[in-house]
DNA sequence: GTATGTAAGTTCGTTTTCTGAACTCAATCT
DNA sequence: AGATTGAGTTCAGAAAACGAACTTACATAC
């Protein structure tokens, strides 16, 4: 199978991957969560080629994660904007930035996350939507396990 | 600048990536959550190529993802585990997951996670570490706000 | 003792994707 | 008129992925 038949998995993370799982995607989001916007913006930043770049925003608009919005008309200029969608990853890269943050120390800055409502700096922990206890992986069942896939 | 040398960005996402960022690689986690372990469970679950289960599986065990362990002698067989940091990422997928449910309900089955704690059904939320309060995108912000590479 | 099977890979020719530099286009600015 | 800007596209060469076949080291069945 190919990398780009992903989307053909029923499995939610194929499915994330298949929108967000492309090389240089989740570095094109974490700039538009700082305040990117423009083509040469998501280009300088990461470093990754323009032709690369277009395919990604491409396919982030496809899917409803980000959308192209001119932004002025003479000469036309578009630019591009997180949807509801892709602000919804916020959670998910906070989290992923969490665990290279604790198990990559020494290759990244410390990080200086402050919580306002609190005010105290914070790491993210994940809570159950019902109790409000905090996950551990341990304590999470499956009524349907996911099974693997060959031994269906 | 190369995908391959995502490496070099002082970034934790960037960093994150470089770990966990290739294609395949977070399908063969979500295996190895789920209890496989050995090559041929990746590859017929995943369908990627052995090729690239195996290129994967070498990089994941140079970076203490996971562990190459022989369970057999003769003849000789190795098998792959999960290590504490590879484990760490249960919350990372987690995430990511929900977000595809939520985001994608047409492409997955609906999900059934039981917090055995509560003994609800769940979602996870992202909850701050200090005053445990829902974190919502908001309420962040950052003592040196992360700047866009080309913006320093 | 020969043949078949198994698990964990490697090899390799073909196809696909990425890379980076140059180019285009529409319009404004000097 | 010529230079600049922003948002791309184009293209040749390099790198990576694909998938089928092959290898290795044994165990087991015939």
């Amino acid at each position: 199978m190919k990398w780009s038949q992903i989307d053909a998995i029923p499995c939610p993370l194929a499915q994330a991957m298949s929108v967000i799982g492309d090389s240089w995607t989740l570095l094109i989001l974490r700039d538009a969560m700082r305040g990117a916007t423009k083509f040469d913006e998501f280009q300088q930043s990461t470093h990754a080629s323009r032709a690369v770049i277009s395919e990604r925003l491409a396919h982030l608009v496809q899917h409803d994660v980000m959308e192209r919005v001119q932004y002025e008309a003479h000469p036309p200029r578009y630019e591009y904007r997180l949807t509801a969608r892709g602000r919804a990853l916020q959670p998910v890269m906070m989290t992923m930035a969490h665990w290279a943050e604790t198990h990559m120390p020494k290759r990244v800055r410390p990080p200086n996350r402050r919580h306002t409502t609190c005010g105290h700096k914070f790491h993210p922990v994940i809570a159950c939507s019902e109790c409000g206890e905090t996950i551990t992986p341990e304590t999470v069942t499956y009524d349907r396990p996911p099974a693997l896939a060959a031994s269906r």
